[in-house]
DNA sequence: ATAAAGCCGACAAGAATTGTCGGCTTTTAA
DNA sequence: TTAAAAGCCGACAATTCTTGTCGGCTTTAT
């Protein structure tokens, strides 16, 4: 609980690894899971999912790989994790059936505080 | 990823039923997982496990059964929360490698705002 | 003595996470 | 124009975590 996934690890080290080059240049898996020792077949998938929400953009072919979509201050480390994770902090079950339920307030605000703490890091901060 | 597990909402839930009665009467397994839809089985090593860390008294035996261990508000959130769950935010396999890992600082942020948050509010502010 | 409780350890089912694979398409450079 | 380098995609396998169950034991009030 309230753990932090490989994944959610590894996308943000790939982002900001590309945020640190900053540079107009594509990086491929090959180049990036080696460099950060993450499993390439998994950070496959990770880039796919990124991309797929226009945090990177891809090319193929020879000298191809991945560049961030956008300048490193306007992308926060809630872009990348809400990408990646199905951020639903609380799901209860039985939330229907009590009228007023006194714990809810409590996931709540974990869940405000969490995504809160994400919005106010870009990969511009990280690197800085 | 930072899903409330079903433990501690079971967790906190059986702890504001009890709060909620405050009083030096003991209530039952059976009682508060009846009341509060918590499976029956699931409930006693949870409850066992608070009584572990002093948050509950237990008394076996007819009419026996849990009562908080001191006020509701000397019991928050964080106190539940932290004896039913292994709680290292953070569990990262390349910490060692890399020198200065550029994003440490943002799991390490969330960690401290999860806890300030759950520290932040007692049984006592809950029921109120 | 008996019944109502809690205690404990083992374990099983289910779900989520993490990781792998094979075959496909696109792109570039020789 | 063809071969190699890359990304794309869907399926699936391994592992771990969560959730839940069970059986037998101990303690306690009546
Ligand atoms: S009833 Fe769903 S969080 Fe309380
Ligand atoms: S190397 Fe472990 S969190 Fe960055």
């Amino acid at each position: 609980m309230f753990k932090v996934s490989k994944k959610s690890q590894y996308g943000l080290r790939a982002m900001v690894y590309l945020a640190k080059k900053d540079s107009k240049e594509f990086f491929s898996l090959k180049d990036i899971s080696g460099k950060e020792s993450i499993p390439f077949d998994f950070l496959e998938k990770i880039m796919s999912e990124l991309e797929k929400v226009k945090l990177v953009k891809a090319k193929k072919g020879i000298q191809g790989g991945y560049v961030l979509a956008r300048n490193p201050e306007r992308i926060t480390a809630k872009d990348i994790v809400s990408a990646l994770e199905n951020t639903t902090a609380v799901d209860c079950s039985f939330c229907g059936k009590s009228k007023k339920c006194l714990t809810k307030n409590v996931w709540r605000k974990i869940d405000v505080a969490i995504n809160k703490t994400l919005k106010s890091m870009t990969l511009s901060d990280l690197i800085s």
